[in-house]
DNA sequence: TTTATTAATCGTTAATTTACGATTAACTAT
DNA sequence: ATAGTTAATCGTAAATTAACGATTAATAAA
């Protein structure tokens, strides 16, 4: 990413959606969501058993979706529960909704 | 992307949302559809105008919009309009709808 | 206190992404 | 035919991402 002029000025709603969006971008990460859905919550080990990847690995999505505020985790030593973030989720959902609500008339056959 | 196993069999829906969200990665990306869905169209030299970004360097958003199949071009030579995919965008919707929907409940305390 | 368990973090590597300028391709208009 | 316009593509560089194994940190159990 080589930005020579001064960054740009996107608006609010873009760069939560890009960086949710961003969160959402890798198959492991939505099937951890789901998962975590199905479940209401789960530790690390469970995906690890789940996933053919290496721990390092899920902790890593984890760790993605978490700074994403998507999911949170709890400390249940040893272990660690994580579960969705119902505040960002809803805010996420938003929106999504948002974005996608707009294209709807088109009834306008100027395209 | 160093995978030594065999590739992950992920199920449609998360492959399918997780392409979705890919291109919906970058905010730029986010506020061209947000353009697009203002003017219902648009060339790419209005993009040009309106982003602080080198002409290929948009030509190169539009490419991974076109890819995920979110927008499509229409030539109107010497130029290219470019409109919302709107079957496609259809799909992207029901499917971040469906991801969201889910947890509405969580009513079960277990979290 | 030592040993196990669990998951995060570190260090590395390969692939991908994002940006750029330069070039090319496809048409239009002169 | 020649010149102009528009946008894609090419080549490149820097940053980020996704994977791994190894190590570390934190806690529980013995």
């Amino acid at each position: 990413m080589k930005r020579t002029i001064e960054d740009i000025n996107y608006s609010e709603t873009a760069n939560s959606l890009a960086r949710f969006a961003k969160a959402l971008a890798h198959p492991t990460r939505i099937e951890i969501l789901h998962y975590l859905d199905s479940q209401s919550c789960c530790f690390t080990g469970d995906l690890v058993e789940i996933f053919p990847l290496a721990q390092s690995t899920i902790s890593q999505h984890l760790k993605e979706l978490k700074n994403a505020g998507l999911i949170q985790g709890e400390l249940n030593s040893p272990k660690i529960k994580y579960c969705i973030n119902q505040e960002n989720w809803n805010k996420a959902q938003k929106l999504f909704e948002e974005l996608f609500k707009k294209n709807l008339g088109d009834s306008n056959g100027n395209c």
